[in-house]
RNA sequence: GGAGGAAUACCCAAGCGGCCAACGGGGGCAGACUGUAAAUCUGCUGGCUUCGGCCUUCGGUGGUUCGAAUCCACCUUCCUCCA
């Protein structure tokens, strides 16, 4: 007899409690485990969008997203083992060639077996962006659905995820001249004046974006200097949104301890492992420097710091497991507004074998 | 054995009679996020609160004072120097 679970589609189950713990929970992972809370169902959301989404005639795409040391990887490669899915890697880290302890690049031999998409992109002295992401992502997406296979989209770069299925808006690329010139402002006039200038020539987004936030005052302007308008005029649509219905599993330990436990680990790891031999190599390499988007990754800032005797061993250590906590955490904000996100913890195992069932009901559609 | 110095919240650390639940920094927690996102930024961080306050804290115990993290005495621990 078929069970309930083999007819419905997945999200008219009724999802366990979320692994957050009680006491944790902000007001969305609170709203969140209302919405999946035991014996709510699920299609309380609107008879329209469940039929919408039994109508969606979309191929599939799963989404495996999850904090840095959460145990994606591992599980990722189980999936691929037992359907026809392929990987893309959505990290903004593991696009780098060079790049392999620190980022914790799956070895050669996962990749024979789980082959990754979007990894080894680009030199470290290059930057990458989100909407270099989305374009390469979706054209992997449909060589794998040309194959006849479900690409499975995992990592932890949100962002990314998000412009993909959302859109970017329709605004310029960077450009390094321009940044160069801000910068350069920036350091002779402060930042304030630099966040004045902007309420001046677009007063939505210097309200939206704080004085002490140079990244986001520096593109604003960037924005308004290569187009001669204001990116919140720009910003207000989004391109269109992604050509595939999808499946999000949250992949992310329930307890945060057993995370940190995890990061220290593999941090210790990494030292072991050379992590310092393979920055003082990058640290070689014609072009480099420390503000580049590559050497400003968690692990690799602080080791070049370490290599440039800011501190000792003992001390990167603790800061490079900082960094990577603080970047966890960050990750599992980002994931706690994505209501339709399906939270699994893949160190449990129950967990896990419940998540084969969503992708395996989805697969079936 | 003698002479100095130090003990402050999870850690480092400022404070040296009232403006101190105690500057900063780290860590932690929560949040924001449209082409740098492993980036960048914000808020909170003793407990309770009807948000007016109330209670417990600055190694310990006593004391001085209207009032002590701050002054005094003793005790405990640690550091430096001399033996």
């Amino acid at each position: 007899m078929r069970r309930r679970h083999d007819l419905c589609a997945p999200w008219m189950f009724t999802d366990p409690a979320p692994s957050v713990p009680e006491h944790r929970r902000g007001d969305k992972a609170r709203r969140r485990a209302a919405y999946f809370a035991p014996g709510a169902a699920v299609n309380c959301e609107p008879r329209s969008a469940i039929r919408n989404r039994m109508h969606d005639q979309r191929p599939p795409a799963i989404f495996l997203m999850g904090p840095t040391a959460s145990g994606k990887t591992a599980f990722a490669v189980e999936l691929v083992q037992r359907w026809p899915l392929e990987i893309v890697s959505v990290d903004s880290a593991l696009v780098y060639r060079g790049m392999d302890i620190g980022t914790a690049k799956p070895d050669a031999e996962t990749l024979h077996l789980a082959p990754h998409r979007l990894i080894d992109l680009c030199a470290p002295t290059q930057a990458y962006s989100a909407a270099d992401f989305c374009r390469d992502a979706l054209s992997a997406m449909h060589e794998i659905r040309a194959d006849g296979r479900i690409p499975l989209l995992i990592g932890g770069t949100s962002m990314y995820f998000r412009a993909l299925q959302h859109g970017l808006s329709d605004l310029p690329e960077a450009d390094p001249a321009v940044r160069g010139r801000l910068e350069a402002e920036a350091k002779a006039l402060g930042w304030t004046a630099m966040h004045k200038r902007l309420q001046a020539s677009d007063p939505l987004a210097a309200a939206r974006i704080h004085p002490n936030d140079p990244q986001r005052i520096q593109r604003a302007l960037e924005v308004i200097e290569l187009t001669g308008r204001s990116l919140s005029e720009q910003q207000g649509r989004r391109q269109k949104p992604l050509g595939f219905r999808i499946l999000k599993i949250a992949a992310c330990p329930a307890d945060r301890a057993v995370l940190h436990q995890r990061i220290e680990a593999r941090f210790a790891l990494m030292l072991h492992a050379g992590l310092c031999d393979e920055v003082r190599g990058l640290m070689a390499q014609p072009g480099m420097h420390a503000e580049l988007p590559s050497m400003r990754a968690v692990g690799y800032r602080q080791t070049w710091q370490h290599l440039q005797g800011a501190f000792d061993r003992r001390e990167l250590l603790d800061r490079g497991v900082f960094a990577t906590r603080q970047l966890a955490k960050r990750q599992i904000t980002w994931l706690r507004s994505e209501f339709d996100a399906f939270w699994r913890d893949p160190g449990d195992a129950a967990a896990r074998t419940d998540a084969l069932r969503l992708i395996s009901s989805f697969c079936a559609m």
